[in-house]
DNA sequence: TTCAATCTTAAACACGCATTTAAATTGTCA
DNA sequence: TGACAATTTAAATGCGTGTTTAAGATTGAA
């Protein structure tokens, strides 16, 4: 009854459980992802979310916070500040690293899906998203959207440059189905990622540019 | 066994049927859709479906059709030319346009959302809907698109700019949710709904103008 | 080695879902 | 009206799901 923790390292179905959990809730969502296929790519028995979580919501939530502790670590880019570039490169490097997020095909990259998922089909642990990974990624865009549309610049006009931004990012994932039947030959992978990216700088800071200059 | 189909109009339940699912997998999704709740709001039994559409899935198929058929008479401005227009009226048109059936709050404009749903969650009925819905909606983006850019506009340039412009517009359905939580005193109805139109097409044209420039 | 705590396993359970069945009801036409 | 097709109904069926159970295996300290 007493957890003891002695050791460091968590037990290993734990990990391999929230590796593998992490993986299916990134490419199902929430709902449609089953305890059978997290515990089959986990090798590990069913039973065995119930012995460590307790169940699928528990899991779902500690997978949200082992993410962000990853995160932090893998892709400091997203929400630090890197105050040294101008406001133009920082929107840019803030594009690529959230697009890479986004789209990398590596198995390991389930973080950043995590958070798309959650905008298109909140769970009970919408609130945890919100506060812990998307309010640091709205703020980061916020500032850097302030930055380059002056001082005047309305409460508005801010939020809704910082939609037109993240929502260019976002649609590749969200849409990759559609895009993938819609363009079959248009491939979003390794330097075409960081294409899209240029675009996206490009396009966006022009028509902040533009907004700048409206008022 | 042999339809007779003597009567103009359809059967009533079928009829009803169609509006409910369409509502319903409008809310939810194909998936977290279920049947009884589309009987209940249809006020038929559960095995009406079965005897009208044969399954779930032929019920939704006929959703599709039934959506398109509807939509092309109320709202022609998004698949029509409209050429007497300059193309960057023909944006700002296609942007309320589209916007308006994404947000639209009443029960009766479940079309768009149909399309927003498949592109985030392609079910069997995917090409489908790519075919008749989403390639003529890319078509008239597309075709905006290229008048604006000018003749050497490639390919690759046509299609990122395609997507910067619908990405802007299905965010706000897509991650409603998250958005509710982000800016609680934001709403997205009626006069806002033009107010966004107009950002996202300002925004758009600079990045397009920008991108015509640059070749 | 022994023994108790920890962890894993196979099987069963309970529930919601789409689907099917067969009977009851309604509508239509000779 | 009577007979037959068309439609609706309540109930049952089967399947996939998350969850639980109880027994077995493993581990680590005395």
């Amino acid at each position: 009854m007493v957890a003891l923790k002695s050791d460091t390292s968590q037990t290993r179905t734990r990990q391999q459980l929230l590796e593998a959990a992490g993986q299916v809730f990134a490419e199902h969502g929430y709902r449609a992802a089953t305890v059978r296929e997290i515990c089959l790519r986990a090798g590990a028995n069913v039973a065995s979310i119930h012995y460590h979580f307790g169940d699928k919501e528990r899991l779902y939530i500690a997978v949200l916070r082992y993410a962000h502790e990853r995160s932090n670590e893998a892709n400091p880019d997203l929400s630090r500040p890197n105050d040294s570039n101008s406001p133009e490169e920082q929107l840019k490097i803030f594009v690529r690293s959230f697009l890479t997020q986004l789209l990398e095909r590596s198995p390991l990259a389930w973080d950043g899906k995590l958070i798309a998922r959650e905008m298109v089909e909140p769970t009970s642990a919408i609130d945890i998203v919100i506060d812990e990974r998307m309010k640091p990624l709205s703020k980061r865009v916020r500032d850097i959207v302030r930055s380059l549309l002056g001082v005047n610049a309305t409460e508005d006009s801010i939020r809704e440059s910082e939609f037109s931004i993240v929502s260019q990012c976002v649609f590749y994932h969200h849409c990759r189905e559609a895009i993938l039947r819609l363009y079959p030959k248009f491939k979003a992978t390794g330097p075409e990622i960081d294409k899209l990216a240029d675009h996206i700088t490009a396009f966006s800071l022009a028509g902040l540019k533009a907004k700048a200059q409206r008022k």
